[in-house]
DNA sequence: AGAAGAACACAACACTTGTTATATTCAACG
DNA sequence: CGTTGAATATAACAAGTGTTGTGTTCTTCT
């Protein structure tokens, strides 16, 4: 109980307040002064919402990936067949610029998960979310008939979330090299001739 | 002129002890002192190879890289046709505990190249050698007849360097889902679908 | 009005960091 | 021999770090 006072900043502004620091600075300046500066206010904020730096590292981490998880869905509702597909793929890549945001604080975080456990772990979480979902839409449209059930679900699931985090990976290293359009076409080209799934727009040249 | 005393620790010792550190404790923890103690000497002998701690990490980045050319090299060495694709792709993947290595450091890097240009720059260095090699080889696979004249050569480059680093970076975060069997499978599933490549057969054309 | 407590500010502590300056060692050479 | 200069050790500095403790506001409830 209580409502309270004045400003009344909450553990998502820190972290978002946090995201900004890391995207601007990159994460070694984004210390709690820092963040705490960028919510204009002092390191009283901080350290009354977290216990640790570590707590707030990994808040910002998982907020993060539960904010890429809503934007999936939002992208999926009402939409069936190999469109989802498309959809969540489309989600993940870093197409506009809310996604390569996404895609640049991921990568800021990698280099600490493989000496954290905890970071680590949230990761594999986002991975596996992900491999879930493309697993359980190749299966339904397995099951539909759309694509032959001999082919392994969650093999390709693994191998699309490679192609994926490959392009977003090479992005945020390489953004001249990976525009949108050669980011889609990458996939599309990799759907078509991998699955034979028919292009929305006109017909290219994955003829082999 | 002048040959040296004791020990005589060379640039390219302190970039292997920055290795051993990074890949032990992390990148955070990789001090110049914690880097001195690795080598089983002082900051003495750091500061004296190098001005900067950044030029240190560039240095040490760039050797890795370096080295990985070097081990492409070695496995190209009397090798022809399609099957120097697969090698090029071997070198590249987690495959083998040295691989691995590579992978990780590479991976420690990346957050602090988001942030600071001079890393940026070997990152994407490494990324175009790497697209360029590859874009050489479907070229030469072209005028050898082995792969139709219509495929944007450049285009599948981009495609398969994003593939490998996708892999790459979900071995990093997720070995137990990337096993080098399943690292196979998925770059050997993606040549067969999208170039129709077959599994290795000898053929005894002519070279050039 | 008064009490309580949440939300925040502020200051200080104990470390660690990168960097620099100054000593020390010791093989090579005139 | 003594001198030189590269290679390393040592020590110190200023700045920044995460963390902790103690005030200060200010709303809400009684």
């Amino acid at each position: 109980m209580a409502r309270v006072a004045g400003r009344m900043i909450t553990r998502e502004e820190v972290a978002e307040a946090a995201w900004r620091v890391i995207l601007r600075d990159g994460l070694p300046k984004a210390s709690m002064r820092a963040i705490a500066t960028e919510l204009k206010a002092t390191t009283g904020v901080v350290t009354y919402h977290f216990h640790d730096k570590a707590e707030l590292l990994l808040f910002a981490l998982d907020r993060l990936g539960t904010a890429i998880v809503r934007d999936m869905d939002a992208a999926l509702a009402g939409v069936t067949g190999v469109e989802r597909v498309r959809r969540i793929l489309r989600t993940t890549l870093p197409l506009g610029p809310r996604e390569v945001a996404g895609w640049r604080l991921w990568m800021s975080f990698v280099g600490l998960a493989l000496s954290d456990k905890e970071l680590r772990d949230e990761h594999q979480r986002r991975l596996e979310i992900l491999n879930g979902r493309l697993e359980f839409e190749i299966r339904a449209l397995q099951a539909r008939g759309d694509l032959s059930a001999g082919i392994d679900a969650r093999h390709e699931a693994d191998a699309l979330v490679a192609l994926s985090d490959g392009i977003g990976l090479g992005y945020t290293l390489r953004p001249k090299a990976y525009p949108p359009e050669k980011q889609w076409a990458i996939v599309e080209g990799y759907l078509t001739s991998r699955f034979g799934l028919p292009q929305p727009r006109r017909r290219g040249a994955a003829r082999r």
